[in-house]
DNA sequence: AATCATTTAAGAATGATTCTAATATAAAAA
DNA sequence: TTTTTATATTAGAATCATTCTTAAATGATT
C-alpha cells in the first residue's frame, strides 16, 4: 500500500482524500468491486464523495498501473492486484475468482508481432466449489 | 456456412430471413462488427429489420456456439469464427485483429479445478503494422 | 382453414459510464 | 501570507449500448 502511494507521488499525482480512500478500499478488497459498489461503501464515511470522482480515480489508478480493470457482462470491475493475472466468472455463484496461469503473452508483452500493453482474459464457466456442490447433489 | 445452417436446423432453430441475413453477413465479415454496424448495413437490403432482432439473433447464434462475442471497451463485437481464438485491439488504428495462440485453458476447458465454458481474451496494445509505421517515422 | 406458438418491429426503459459547469481545493508565485 | 493559477470535486444531466415491452406478423401444427 505504502509503495503504491510512493509510486503515485513520484508520478506527480495529487493524493487527495478521495483518491486515497478509493485506493485503500480497493487494496483491502478481494471481491473485484464495481465503481458503484465502491462508491456506495465509501459514501458512509465520505457522504460528499461523488460517483464521478470514483470513476476518475479508478481510471487514473489504472493508467498508473496500480490496479487492473476487467469487464464482465457490461460492467467494469476493479482489482487491486497490479500483477497480471486472469479471472473466472462463475455463472452459478456469480463470483469473480482470480486465476493464475503461466501466460506467455503476459510475460513477453508480445504476440505475433504485436505489442501487448494490457491483457484482459476472462474465463466463463463454473467454479470448483459449485462443481462440487453439483456433483454432491447427484 | 451451409454446415452452420444445418447444425442450427438440427437444433430446432427457426431460420427466418432476418436470422439468415445476420448469419450470412457475419460469415462474410472479417472486421468484428458490432450489433449496430450489422444493423446499419443490413437495413439497406431489409429496411424493416429491427435492431432488437439483430441483438436477439446474435445472442441465439452465440448460444448455439456458431459465433463468438467479445467486449472491447463497453461495446460487444461479434466474430463468425466459432473456433476459439483471441483478439488484439490496436489503440492506434482501432482495429481488432485475430490472434491464434496455443492456449492450454481453451484446449482443456479447465483451469485450477474450474470448468471453463467460454474464453474471452483481449490483448490491448499496438498492432505490428502500426509498430512498423512508428519505427519508419523515426 | 383454424389454432397455437414463436418471432419481429418499434420504441420506451434501463443501467453503466461520461460529460458539463460551477465550486472547492491544492500548488505555485508574489 | 496573500494572490494567482491550475487541478480536482460535486451533482446532475447527457450519452450510449443494450434490454424490455407490447402489439402485430409470421411460421408451425392440428
Amino acid at each position: 500500500m505504502d509503495t503504491k502511494i510512493e509510486r503515485l507521488k513520484q508520478k506527480g499525482v495529487v493524493l487527495t482524500i478521495q483518491r486515497l480512500a478509493v485506493l485503500e478500499f480497493l487494496y483491502h478488497s478481494s471481491s473485484h468491486p464495481t465503481a458503484e459498489a465502491i462508491h456506495t461503501k465509501l459514501k458512509k464515511k465520505y457522504p460528499m464523495l461523488s460517483l464521478a470522482t470514483v470513476y476518475n480515480t479508478l481510471e487514473m489508478l489504472k493508467q498508473a498501473g496500480e490496479i487492473q480493470e476487467l469487464t464482465i457482462g457490461n460492467t467494469k470491475h476493479f482489482d487491486p492486484i497490479s500483477k497480471s493475472h486472469h479471472h473466472l466468472y462463475c455463472r452459478l455463484c456469480k463470483r469473480i475468482i482470480d486465476v493464475e496461469i503461466s501466460c506467455p503473452v503476459c510475460k513477453s508483452g508480445r504476440v505475433q508481432g504485436h505489442k501487448v500493453e494490457e491483457v484482459q482474459a476472462v474465463f466463463y464457466g463454473i467454479c470448483s466449489d459449485c462443481l462440487q456442490r453439483e456433483n454432491g447433489a447427484k
